[in-house]
DNA sequence: AGTGCTCAGTTACCAATGGTTACTGTCGCA
DNA sequence: TGCGACAGTAACCATTGGTAACTGAGCACT
C-alpha cells in the first residue's frame, strides 16, 4: 500500500540534499516566485522587473536573478550599450515551474481566508 | 484573453497582503512543508516529529509548529500527564495542502537534476 | 564646461530570522 | 539521592533580508 506519506516524501524528503529540499529552498525564498510570474509572458529589462515586482531592493533583485540564472531557471543577456541594457528571460526549466506555482496559488487563493480568520482568532483568545 | 501571467497573479501577487504571498510565506519557512509530511498520516507527538524531521532544532520546530497553530494549519492537544505529552494534529486545512506540495515535489523530483546540474556548470565556468 | 538624466547595478550598514548548545521542571523508579 | 523521559526555554551566534546612498558610462541640454 502506498501512503499518502510516501506520495509526500519520495526520495526521501527529510535529507538536506534531498530534491524537495533543494527546490524548497529556492522557491522559498520570497522573490523568486514573483520573478516568475513577471517573466512568465516574456524577457524583461531589469529595471521593468523591479517595477513589476513591486517594493524588492535592487540588491536583493539582484541577488536572486543571480541564484537563478546559476540554477538553471533564467538566462541574462547584457547588450554593449549605453545606458546599458540587460534582459531576462526564463529558461524552459523556470517556465515548467510555473504549473506548480499555479497549483500553489490556486490553494492561496481558495483558503486564504481561513489562514487569516485563524490568525484573528489567536489573536482575540491569546493576546 | 487570459494569459498565463494571469492565471499566477490573480488577486494581485505583488501586494504584500496578497493570498499568494501569505501562503508562501507560511511554505517558504523550510520546516512547515516538512512538518505537514511528517503529519499527514496521522498525529505525533514532540519528540515523535523531532526524529521524523531529521536535523530540526527544538527551538525552531517549536516556532514552526506554534506558527502553523497559529494559521489554523494544526491542533496541539496536550495531555496532563508525567512525563508530558502532546500531540500535533493537523487539521482539514492543513491536510488540504498536502496536494499543492505533492505537485510540487513532483516537480522536484523530475527536474532537480537540471538544477543541480545548472550549478555544476556554473561553478565550472564561473570560478 | 557643467549639470542632470538613464540604466544596472554596488557598498556600507542594520534588523530579522535561523540555528546551536546547554539548561529547566515534573514525577516515577532504583 | 540521583536518573531518565518528555517537552520544551534561554542565551548566544551566524546567515539572510532589507534600506539608503552611491557608482560609472555616455548622451542631451544650457
Amino acid at each position: 500500500m502506498v501512503t499518502k506519506r510516501d506520495e509526500l516524501e519520495r526520495g526521501n524528503a527529510f535529507d538536506p540534499d534531498c530534491p524537495t529540499r533543494v527546490v524548497l529552498d529556492r522557491i522559498g525564498d520570497k522573490w523568486t516566485v514573483l520573478v516568475i510570474g513577471a517573466l512568465i509572458d516574456g524577457p524583461l529589462r531589469f529595471t521593468a522587473l523591479r517595477q513589476r515586482v513591486a517594493g524588492v531592493a535592487p540588491k536583493v533583485l539582484t541577488q536572486t536573478l543571480r541564484a537563478m540564472e546559476r540554477d538553471g531557471l533564467l538566462t541574462r543577456t547584457v547588450f554593449a550599450q549605453v545606458p546599458p541594457r540587460v534582459d531576462y528571460a526564463l529558461t524552459d526549466l523556470g517556465v515548467s515551474l510555473g504549473g506548480p506555482i499555479a497549483v500553489l496559488t490556486d490553494w492561496a487563493e481558495a483558503h486564504v481566508g481561513r489562514i487569516v480568520a485563524a490568525r484573528d482568532d489567536f489573536e482575540a483568545q491569546g493576546a
